[in-house]
DNA sequence: ACTGATCATCAGTAAAGCTGACGATCAGGC
DNA sequence: GCCTGATCGTCAGCTTTACTGATGATCAGT
């Protein structure tokens, strides 16, 4: 049966989280993705970093990352700035006002979240999480 | 915490298995994707269908879907026949060579699979399966 | 027979991501 | 100090994917 399948679920639950994220980022004004509010969420947690670190995080190798960050710093959410341990290198930084957009953004995604997943409780949605954090992060 | 949003987790893992089941799946000859095993699987199991009809269960326009059986068609693996009771729509029907690769395809797709929930027992996995899918299907 | 809707198709467009090249810079060996 | 090879960000070009809007053929209802 195919509903069985990972890969469909898979690719039916991300494409459902795709239009509902969208939406919901698309009433704060900023028209950036769920994607561009990863890389900022991380850039905040981990600290400046280059293109390239960043784009491994989220999945995108640099010459992708490019059109990212040229994204977020027309907003004015991220500033480009050098490296001086390494001239080639930015050290990408999180603005006020990125701050300010990630403090918006991030309840506008938790309602969506709460939409996605309605018909699970609390405690099915943390067995949810955490199976996936276990097959995305666990060395075993 | 950016690993808890299930946005996050989502984006990465539907990208892991892309990258995954593409590569098992050209070991298989014929260049097809995730994607085109889902449908043939659903044509296979629902009989007889129009593009559009098939498009809606995989998620996909009816103007995209003519690429797609394009391609399942090239191989040999679906044909187009008319539906006498409606001369616009086609009666999309698997032939035997669709028949045999999804025979070659599936076993293939769950050795991926495997690969993929490694760190998961049977449980585990029947247990994010049945999330995956109270999530999707469930009308509540 | 006429009207409005529907199915498949196509042309044109847009977004996303890749490869391969480039200049600037770094690190290591000599 | 100077070469060599590697790395960071950028760009041009390409491919893939999916969308919109138009069209011809067909259907259902009047």
């Amino acid at each position: 049966m195919l509903a069985e399948r990972i890969g469909f679920l898979l690719a039916k639950l991300h494409q459902r989280w795709g239009a509902e994220s969208v939406a919901v980022l698309r009433e704060e004004g900023v028209g950036l993705t769920g994607m561009h509010f990863g890389a900022l969420t991380l850039l905040r947690a981990a600290g400046p970093m280059s293109q390239q670190a960043l784009g491994e995080m989220i999945g995108k190798d640099r010459s992708s990352m490019v059109a990212v960050v040229d994204d977020l710093e027309a907003e004015g959410l991220v500033e480009r700035r050098r490296n001086p341990d390494d001239r080639r290198a930015y050290a990408l930084e999180v603005t006020r006002r990125g701050d300010d957009w990630l403090a918006r953004a991030r309840p506008a995604l938790q309602h969506a979240e709460d939409r996605l997943l309605a018909t699970l409780d609390a405690d099915e949605r943390k067995a949810l999480t955490g199976l996936l954090q276990r097959v995305l992060f666990d060395p075993a």
